[in-house]
DNA sequence: CGGTTTTGACCCGCGC
DNA sequence: GCGCGGGTCAAAACCG
């Protein structure tokens, strides 16, 4: 009987209908994932299932192809798993809003409810009590034939239906709200997008022009000339994200940014440690190609990882960044490009750093490997992505502080291509 | 028993 | 060519 009513009665109670209300669009990929994401204990994923259905309003985008692919997902997973303090105030403030707007209509039925069963000896612990809130008047009425409040509770559950369906249409207003800023932020994102390819292909012809007239030029200055030329090229891509982006600084910050969605790291650190790794060279451990090509994840990676997923031919036409490496390669050697990818496989690496304990970075990773690193007592651990079949990205996160192995890692995302 | 972690071996790129 | 170090693989061990 319980069953039943849970059953019956999911889709009309309000906490459910809000989260229908915020998961229409795909509700049942996502609360899977983050169901699976238990697992991510030793990885560093936080665990509280019954919170995370209450992220997908903040990742609810229609034309992202996962929760995970989208920064907006990192930032807000992030925001929910870690910090216990925001989950209450978020459930609380939802609650608060209902309470002015409905009159506390929810959480006071359910109450009076529950005083209700008490006092007439029928409270059953179903397990089922939210679920069963919004129809426990219903449910009296049948059980508590012949008691004379039968005409009070049927006026009682007149107003509740009245005051859910003014609630309901609030929710409606608010979802059609929600749905035209996410429509209005991909439109950004598109053309963004469509912007930046137009300017890599104009920098590549404007490239071009000049190599052909400078040809002996370049056959003097041999490899320096080139190698420059190699090193400038990947920043100089992405120049065009921002109006005042010129240094490597500038780019760096910009992976930051993105370095913070991936791994939900607090700004500051996660910049500090970009800002090291710029500053670093040589036998830092840091190639100078991580930081560009993280300046190149981050500036393509606006929807988070989806090149890592999507295996998007535009990333490997366009010159994005896991194949800026091959392609510097290939020039410098003559090759042909798309014969050359083919045979390399092509990274993206960014780097951030962490002093969370957990790692909440919405991902589901699968420790494939652990090495010694020299120079650090600490071992590095390799991590795959698991979230999907065949998923390219992975994970290294490494302890730089054998004091602090527990709390301090460094963390590099790597997203492995096979062109 | 299936999934995950551990760990030694192997591969590959790079510097000398 | 050789050695070194980083990254990956895969079999064994472990765990729930």
């Amino acid at each position: 009987m319980d069953k039943g009513w849970g059953l019956t009665l999911d889709s009309d109670h309000p906490i459910v209908s809000n989260l229908n209300f915020f998961t229409s669009n795909k509700p049942k990929p996502s609360l899977a994932r983050f169901r699976t994401n238990r697992d991510m204990a030793a990885s560093g994923a936080a665990d509280s299932a019954s919170v995370r259905m209450f992220q997908l309003p903040a990742s609810d985008n229609s034309n992202a192809p996962s929760s995970s692919d989208d920064n907006r997902v990192a930032v807000d997973e992030v925001d929910f798993f870690s910090d216990d303090k925001n989950r209450v105030s978020i459930s609380d403030h939802r609650e608060d809003d209902r309470n002015k707007t409905t009159n506390s209509v929810h959480i006071k039925k359910e109450n009076s409810h529950d005083q209700l069963r008490h006092r007439t000896g029928l409270d059953v612990n179903t397990g089922l009590h939210l679920l069963t809130a919004a129809n426990t008047g219903s449910d009296q009425s049948t059980v508590d034939d012949g008691v004379s409040s039968d005409h009070a509770d049927e006026k009682r559950t007149k107003i509740e239906l009245t005051q859910l369906q003014v609630e309901l249409q609030q929710m409606n207003t608010e979802n059609q709200r929600l749905r035209d800023m996410l429509s209005q932020v991909t439109n950004n994102y598109n053309a963004l997008q469509m912007h930046i390819i137009a300017l890599m292909q104009q920098q590549q012809e404007n490239r071009r022009a000049p190599e052909s007239n400078q040809a002996h030029e370049v056959v003097e200055g041999k490899d320096e000339g080139k190698k420059h030329d190699d090193q400038v090229m990947v920043p100089r891509q992405f120049i065009g994200l921002g109006p005042s982006a010129e240094t490597d600084h500038e780019v760096s910050n910009c992976s930051s940014d993105e370095e913070r969605t991936l791994s939900g790291t607090p700004p500051n650190i996660v910049e500090a440690a970009s800002k090291e790794h710029v500053n670093s060279n040589g036998k830092n451990e840091i190639v100078s190609f991580d930081d560009q090509a993280a300046a190149a994840a981050a500036a393509e990676n606006s929807n988070g990882k989806r090149i890592g997923r999507e295996e998007s031919p535009e990333s490997e036409t366009q010159g994005w960044g896991p194949n800026n490496k091959v392609q510097k390669l290939s020039s410098a050697k003559g090759i042909d490009q798309s014969n050359e990818a083919t045979m390399r496989k092509a990274r993206v690496s960014v780097r951030a750093r962490s002093e969370a304990p957990m790692i909440t970075d919405g991902c589901q990773w699968r420790k494939y490997g652990q090495k010694m690193a020299k120079g650090n007592p600490c071992p590095r651990a390799y991590y795959r992505c698991t979230m999907a079949v065949g998923c390219p990205v992975r994970k290294q996160v490494c302890f730089i502080n054998i004091h602090l192995c527990s709390s301090l890692c460094h963390i590099i995302i790597v997203i492995n291509k096979l062109s």
